[in-house]
This record gives C-alpha cells, structure tokens and sequence, in this order.
RNA sequence: GCACCGGUGGCGAAGUGGCUAACGCGCUGGUCUGCAAAACCAGUAUUCAUGGGUUCAAAUCCCAUCCGGUGCUCCA
C-alpha cells in the first residue's frame, strides 16, 4: 500500500514518493534557537521523525534537510540582553535543542543547515530576484519582494490577497515598501546589530529567505516535500514559495505537509496561561522522556491535541504494558509446537463442531491475527499517518497472543512473528528502548545534572528527588533487599516480606513475583 | 469581524453513509497468587454537543444553535 498523506497545496491526500524514484528529498523548518525548545515545537519535529521512520518502512531513502535560524530579532536582543556574543548565545541553545531530540529519539536529519553560515547562497537568490526587479532596495537600504510579481502568491494558505488594498489600512510610509504586503529579504543594519557585509549592502537576513536558499542548496530547486508547524504556512511557507519559484523558474516543493498546534490542558499554550512547558521541565515534574514522545505522537498530526499530565500517566502505563508483554514473549521459552490437545473453554470457538478443534488450527488463527495487526498497522501509517489506528492493531496483537501464552498455546513462530511485529512497531513509535528499561530513567538523571548546573533544583519535583536523587536506592541496595523478602518469604515470614515490598514501593520500585523469580522495577 | 478546524463512554481517541461504535488509560467483578504485581476474562456509550432535515439506511451528508480551538501579526 502507497505511502499517503495530505498535501496542504492541494487540499487532497496524495501518494508522497520520492520524484527520482529512490531517495525522498525534503525540508523541514527547524528552530529559531534562542531558547529551550517545548513541546509545541516538539510535537511537529517529532511527525517530521514520524513521517522519516514511516517513509523509511515503505522503502525511500532519505535526504532530510533541516535549518538552525541563528540570527534574528528575538536572538538578537535575548544576546545582548545576556550579554553574550550573539554565536555563544545560539550555540548554548542549538545544543540543548540537540540533546532534547536525542531524548526524545528523533532522527538528525541529513543535513543541517545554519543560517549565519549560508549568507552568501541568500544573497545570491536576492541577487536573481533583484535582476528580475521583483526584488527591490528601500530607502533604509532593506530589500523587499515585490508580492504583485508573483501571481500564484496565496496558493499554500489558500488566501486571497486581492482584497487587500496596499495603503488602504496601512500607513506606507512606516514601512518604505511600494506595498504593505510586501516582505523582507535583507534587513538593513541597526545599530548594535549583527550584520554581514554584502553586494546588497550591510545587513543580515530577512526570515524566509534562509529556508529558500539553503533547500535549493542541498535538495535543488524542486524537491518532494517541505516540512512545518501550521503557523509557519503563512507568512513563512508561501514566502518561501514565493521568492523560490520567481528566482528558479520552477516549482519549490511538490508536496507541504504542517503539523497541527496542540493545547495543553485545554488551553493554548503559553506563558501567561501558566502551561507553557519544554521538555526538560516535564523530565523534572518526573515523566518519561518515551512517555512524552508517545503522547505527542499518538494523535494523529492533523488534529489539534490536548496534552495533559493525565494522558502523559496514560502513555506512560500504555508504555508499560507494550514493555511488560515484549520482556515476556522475548524471554519466554516458547515450544516448537504444541502437541497437547486443549480443551479450553475460552479456545477460539470454531464453527466445524464434528472436527474436533484441534490446537493446530488454534495456533493458525493467532499466526492470522498476527500478521493481520501486521498488515493493519503499515496501513494505518500509510493512511496520512493515523498513528492511532496504529496503536490499536498493536494492542490487538498484544492482547491475542498474551491470551494465548497465558494459555500455554503460544508457540516458537508465533512469538518470533510478534517480536518482528513489536521491532516494526518500535522502529516507528521508538518507546521500547530494546528493553533497556534505563534510558528513561538515564535521560532524567541528565536532567537533574542539567537543573542543578542551571541552578534550576526548585523546578524538580520532590518525587523525582527521592528516586534519582543522590539518596536515590542502587540498584546493588534494591537487589539486596529483594533476596531478603524472597528468603522471608521461603521462611513464610509474610510479613516482613510485605513490609519490604511496601517499603520499596513507597521508593517508586515495584516487585513482581514470577515462576522465574522475582522482577523489579522503576515506576 | 472574516475564514477555517473540531465537539464520540469517567478521560484520551479511531471510525466520515450500511457488520454487535476500534484501541488505550481508568474503574468494578472474576481467574491466578500466601497476599500482591503482571496477565487473561467479563462489565463499564442502546449511542456519537443540541435541534431540525435528506436517505431504505447517518456518529458520518445538509441547515441552524451552543461550546472549544486556530489563522488573518512574531509563534512549532
């Protein structure tokens, strides 16, 4: 099944391909690094990651691009507002930003691209539109594009600008352009301000003009897709169109794919509302990097999503249980076949009474339901990315064959199928960790290192303390007293043995029994 | 104001004209267990914001109303 998914430009949904046939080439707008990076941001990086992982399954290499903004007004003024050297500043939050995608198991792209180190390419394209007189210098010595040059200009937002009258509301002469719609390609220098020496004449980027210059850069001047949060299709995406395609003569990107906002508590998020949150401060409040990652992608990107602490406890036990059943069925000790005749009441009915339903038959219907939640999830990613009908073949899948070994009917090949299913399924959604149970709690260590460099200690949450803290259990600690409760317990001494498995609960540490001994592990 | 998107069980959410309305979390009861945990089983929406309409048939299409969100300006 072709991979699908809505294409803005068009409004449909469309089969995403790779135009040579081989390699999917596309662009995504990355961060403006003047801060930590927070969940909104994340949510569409993470779709971007999602949209990689997805097209990889359905065959297409990639060449993914993305940019670091490096310089503009925000950056500009937070910089001298620290005192900094504009690039310090920015290096500081480029590499948080890294780390975060790290924890949060998103792929670097193939390329990364700065805008500070790509002026001359910008400057160029300035260059092709100035000849063409579709761009034009101001008084001030900023250079603008001329929007009425460009007669597709609206197709992406699907707006219509030819109501809007160029002075009719606008004050022109504020702006020192011919027309109020009219964007910048070339800020001319303030004072105190980065500039960069030009044949356009001192002054630094305008926004958009990066994002043109260096997808024609590295993926040329057409390419199969472009990436964003729904805020940025306009101004920033159909500008990006606009001064492309009058500079090339030939279409930007075939296909625009925009990730849609989310709230958080039923709010937009934002600063004054109280619920404006990075990723760091959530690993402080003490939930899981994989948690986040699979709350963020388990509704689908076009529609709005509510993110609250609720459906982060909701991921994070939803996590679990995917967890919990991939240790059992691939440490199990799964037979060949099964030879003993089950007459279980909850065996799956088969209508031929008079055939006596055998377990072969039993074990064929699971290897069925197996490779329909197989087939049942590729589809669902297909589908424009419906993450959450994926989600659902998964549990599926889980369900039937827990019942199965519950039932002693699970056999070798059915668990090799399900782990193949579950390695499918986690190279998309990456929650799983290969059973390394640690990375979450590695990734929250590092936040505690990074609060306590940041003297930021008063954002940590009390629990989060308790259980990574420096007065944290070890491992070794946990170890020792679980031999202690499994000798009281041989000693029938329930007591003592409930005593300490309450203690360690209290710790975060839950204890499971088992045929093969006692299980613990990190709430 | 104009434009757009959405309102489905306690919560999240899929489904967009036709099998008994997926799936996850939670809750209740059962099985298992010394007791738990994990796992499984059963129960948790006679109904899809509300009111009309179209149709043999609607959560799905149309109209109106209410509510939430977004864009039109920096924003993922």
């Amino acid at each position: 099944m072709a991979l699908e998914l809505f294409n803005t430009l068009s409004g449909k949904i469309e089969p995403l391909f790779a135009s040579d046939g081989h390699v999917l080439r596309f662009y995504c707008c990355g961060p403006t690094v003047y801060d930590y990076g927070h969940i909104g941001n994340f949510r569409t990086f993470l779709h971007v990651d999602l949209l990689r992982r997805t097209a990889r399954l359905h065959g297409l290499a990639l060449h993914h691009v993305m940019n670091i903004t490096d310089v503009d007004d925000k950056i500009i003024r937070n910089a001298a507002a620290a005192g900094q050297p504009i690039a310090e500043y920015t290096t500081k939050y480029e590499r948080a930003f890294f780390e975060d995608m790290d924890a949060l198991n998103i792929e670097r792209p193939e390329d990364i691209a700065r805008a500070t180190e790509n002026i001359p390419g910008m400057v160029s394209l300035i260059e092709r539109l100035a000849a063409q007189d579709i761009a034009y210098k101001a008084e001030d010595g900023s250079w603008y594009f001329r929007i009425a040059r460009f007669p597709g200009y609206g197709k992406l937002s699907k707006k219509d600008l030819h109501g809007i009258e160029d002075g009719a509301r606008v004050d022109l002469d504020e702006y020192d352009k011919d027309s109020a719609r009219d964007f910048a390609l070339w800020k001319a220098t303030k004072p105190g301000e980065a500039s960069w020496e030009t044949p356009l004449g001192p002054g630094r980027p305008g926004w958009h003009i990066e994002c043109s210059a260096m997808a024609i850069k590295y993926l040329g001047d057409s390419f199969d897709l472009h990436a964003g949060g729904e805020d940025l299709m306009f101004p920033h995406h159909e500008n990006e169109i606009a001064q492309s395609e009058a500079a090339t003569h030939h279409p930007f990107a075939r296909h625009w794919f925009h990730v849609r906002f989310l709230l958080v508590e039923g709010k937009k998020m934002s600063k004054s509302e109280g619920n404006f949150f990075t990723l760091r401060d959530l690993l402080l409040k003490g939930y899981r990097a994989s948690a986040i990652r699979f709350l963020l992608l388990s509704v689908p990107y076009r529609h709005q999503l509510n993110f609250t602490f609720d459906g982060l406890t909701e991921s994070t036990n939803a996590i679990e249980r995917l967890r919990t059943f991939h240790d059992r069925i691939r440490t199990g000790n799964w037979p060949e076949s099964i030879s003993v005749p089950h007459q279980d009441s909850s065996a799956r009915p088969e209508r031929s009474e008079g055939e006596r339903p055998a377990v072969a038959a039993a074990t064929s219907a699971l290897t069925e339901t197996i490779r329909k939640g197989n087939a049942d999830f590729t589809a669902a990613l297909a589908n424009d990315l419906n993450t959450a009908e994926a989600r659902a073949a998964i549990f599926d899948v889980l369900r039937a064959v827990n019942t199965a070994a519950d039932h002693s009917r699970l056999t070798r090949f059915d668990a090799e199928e399900t782990i193949a299913l579950l390695d499918k399924f986690d190279s998309i959604f990456a929650v799983l960790n290969n059973g390394e149970a640690d990375r979450d709690a590695e990734l929250t260590r590092a936040a505690l290192r990074w609060a306590e460099a940041e003297g930021r200690m008063a954002d940590v949450s009390p629990d989060v303390l308790e259980k990574f803290g420096s007065t944290s259990l070890t491992d070794a600690a946990i170890d020792a007293l679980v031999a202690e409760r499994t000798q009281a317990k041989k000693q029938r001494n329930f007591a003592r043995a409930d005593a300490i498995r309450n203690d360690l609960l209290e710790k975060g540490i839950l204890l499971e029994d088992s045929k093969d001994g006692v299980r613990w592990k990190r709430k």
